[in-house]
DNA sequence: CTATGTGAAGGCCTTCACAGCG
DNA sequence: CGCTGTGAAGGCCTTCACATAG
């Protein structure tokens, strides 16, 4: 199972399997159905059974899946299964600072590392026990924490710059909150969280 | 042409394209090719054209696009011309402040008319000028303030049950930052911004 | 000769439908 | 008999390629 070849659209899915499995696992509940793991995530039993089927035979015929397993492995295939993933946070903005402490980042296995600014007046600082760092030094920073996973938190004028940065700096993945399109190397994972595009969308279609 | 049937990745792309003509149109820049805008997001002419053409022929043969009357032309179909969206947030927590004051409303036609939160301390405080009111008057709210597009940044325990609170007022567009999955009706336009999603996806793709 | 607009082709993802297993 | 796993069908979106306009 090579998995570039897994739809990004399943990807995405695996996750959100992954949450509902852990929400029926608190209450003991044992197996679940295609239908039901569908219908927990606003899809549907086939599109479940399919994505399933790209990894393993997780379920059993006339039973379902069972759901401590079924959790336990969408969690090893997702990466976050003890392992821990290093983040750094490039700008301390209101953003950013939201990014720092927002819970749900050590809870599934990201560890925010490192964070940086140009600020001179916020390098220095500290934010949750972590100095902030001159985004200068970005590599350094890089190379000493051993960061996985570059979070962009900046303003859109100064994003690429950074981004390209990170990428030099051997950084594979970044997550972009800047409204700007990010132009990266094929091979480097990029994902967007853009409140324009999101808003924007809505309000295309609230139109008529 | 009908709005619901435009692809929605061609409607996420017209946001960017539109962000893309501002940034060129302030260099006095006067055609833009379907090459040059689409190297600009990060796709390929063909798709730009495609795009285009589901609306409009808003190109000339041998020239490229006007880039003035183009982006004009996007931001009335996006509907964020003149117009004002509604907007109310609900959840004050570290996110949802931090969208409060997020320039980027403002600044593209939305406009933030009421803050909500369920924890009697914050209730009455003001952020930005708004005075924080209670969850429980959701509808009464929604109603007063005339509210399009509701953000929901509460817990993921309580998402489901303020987003039905929401529809059940009259909002037809949601926009969902808690990490749970929404089950509203069809005809509710829904977006998710699901950070978890977003990084497990970036993990996914980091191993091996 | 350059660059758009668009039917047709292609590719990817979702849905169907059913064989087969428990 | 219920529910999974999966090839096949279907549908949607992207890419191609060329007729057409300037």
């Amino acid at each position: 199972m090579d998995r570039k070849n897994i739809p990004r659209a399943t990807v995405r899915r695996l996750s959100l399997y992954c949450r509902y499995l852990a929400e029926i696992r608190e209450q003991d509940i044992e197996y679940v159905s295609s239908r039901e793991l569908g219908g927990g995530i606003g899809t549907n039993a086939a599109q479940v059974r399919k994505d399933l089927s790209f990894f393993d035979r997780f379920g059993t015929p006339g039973r379902g899946y069972p759901v401590g397993f079924l959790h336990q492995r969408l969690e090893q295939i997702l990466g976050i299964d003890g392992r821990r993933w290093q983040v750094a946070i490039i700008g301390v903005g209101r953003l950013g600072s939201a990014l720092v402490d927002y819970g749900g980042f050590l809870k599934h296995g990201f560890h925010v590392v490192a964070v940086l600014d140009s600020d001179k007046k916020k390098i220095g600082q500290t934010v949750k026990s972590l100095t902030i760092e001159d985004v200068a030094d970005l590599k350094a920073v890089i190379e000493r924490s051993r960061v996985d996973i570059v979070v962009v938190a900046v303003p859109a004028e100064f994003a690429q710059r950074v981004a390209t940065q990170a990428v030099d700096a051997g950084i594979r993945a970044v997550l972009n909150f800047a409204p700007a399109t990010l132009i990266l190397p094929e091979e480097v994972n990029l994902r967007h969280v853009d409140l324009a595009v999101a808003m924007e969308s809505l309000s295309f279609h609230l139109i008529r």
